[in-house]
DNA sequence: CATTATTTACAAGTCAAGCTCATTTTGCGA
DNA sequence: TCGCAAAATGAGCTTGACTTGTAAATAATG
């Protein structure tokens, strides 16, 4: 419990404080969570708070980073074992929409990050290693061309997380509303859009080649029959 | 200019307050606009402010009632003469794609509207009337069977809405990418998933017996032929 | 171990910004 | 012109993030 080393208290210290705020702004949002009251669940003067954390606004930033953090390892692991594409998603949309759910007061403040106007929130910049693990998955089903060729990779991803943070609302405010049937229709969506079809367009072909060969024959019958 | 009746001066008044706040707004953002700034801009004391809008959260509120109710209107005029569903869908995307890109700022502080745990933020309360412009054509839609029966009305709607934001912020950090494209994706998309294919499925199925009729048909000919 | 130096903690105090309210000004009917 | 209610004002009040001068704890030095 008591640490050692300074660097170790210092450490024990960082997170308490990060955890006390975490608490607070889960409670009462960024601007509810009051910096004395962080200070006092974290045991600490409110003046200690500013030597670990430069502003609120940094404090609430390492916040949402760790949960994003914690969010990709989650993934990574969901992901793990799926070895088709689809299934790799469908796996994916299902945790990511089960923690935007749990998790919605996060999520909201990870968008709302504090811009004083000037300064780059980051909206997105916590949620890029999250991102990758689809992006990963994306483009491992290109080489396996179980994705069509012509599919933008950026529009399909905007289609994936959109789609699900809005669901993730509606499912908020309508608790009747099945996250199973959200992620179902995701995928379904999907994979009409940009799932090969492997039956279909042999199916097609050997049609063209049956026609081919009808006309040509047609053509023939047609002249014998004319000049008869 | 100068109004005559009470009434009249009073709503002017309010307008003038309510275009100052969104000028502070749009530039700084909620954080940043100050009423003091807002007050002198109305050419009003910064008391009178607080006469027509209880708090500087009403204040925002306001003005992105205001906003969304524009856009509304220019929803409802851009859909107007579309006939076709994934005519009026594809004309709406478009519509909504280029407000979110332009204004985007705006949509922003919609989303981060100010909530001091407790009151329901209404994120989506201002988009109502908005949103109701697509559910219009969805359930005409419906009506007409240019959709499939099984189709959820509001999976589809979080996918629609949910990837044109994603999109543009994208688009908004990409500027190479384009609306285009995006919207051509996501009607196709929606397309496939959700639209009763009255030509293709029939006509497959009709052309497939068309094709065995003539096979059979050529076959034999060939076969007389031959044996001619 | 004593002493000095440095890092860490503290909490009283500053400051800025949203909001209030006692007072003044304005406009209208009698 | 007077009276009075509605409208406007801006000097404070309050709250909460942040600063800063001071004190305690820890490390370095002789």
């Amino acid at each position: 419990m008591t640490a050692v080393t300074r660097r170790e208290r210092v450490e024990q210290k960082e997170r308490a404080i990060l955890e006390a705020a975490a608490e607070a702004f889960v409670e009462s949002g960024y601007d509810g969570a009051r910096m004395a009251d962080i200070a006092k669940r974290a045991g600490v003067a409110e003046g200690t708070v500013y030597l670990y954390f430069k502003t609120k606004t940094d404090l609430m930033r390492a916040f949402v980073a760790d949960f994003w953090g914690d969010l990709t390892q989650r993934a990574e692991q969901a992901v793990a074992d799926k070895g088709e594409t689809f299934e790799a998603l469908d796996a994916l949309a299902a945790m990511h929409l089960q923690n935007l759910i749990e998790r919605f007061d996060v999520v909201e403040l990870t968008q709302s990050g504090r811009v004083r106007r000037g300064d780059t929130p980051g909206n997105r910049e916590f949620m890029k290693a999250y991102v990758a693990v689809f992006d990963r998955i994306w483009r491992r089903g290109m080489d396996r061309s179980e994705l069509i060729e012509t599919a933008v990779h950026w529009q399909a991803r905007d289609i994936f997380f959109g789609s699900l943070e809005y669901a993730a609302r509606t499912i908020r405010l309508h608790r009747d509303r099945t996250q199973a049937s959200v992620v179902d229709n995701l995928i379904e969506t999907l994979k009409k859009r940009y799932a090969v079809t492997t039956k279909e367009k042999p199916s097609t072909q050997k049609s063209e080649r049956l026609l081919q060969r009808l006309e040509a024959a047609v053509t023939r019958l047609e002249n014998t029959s004319n000049r008869a």
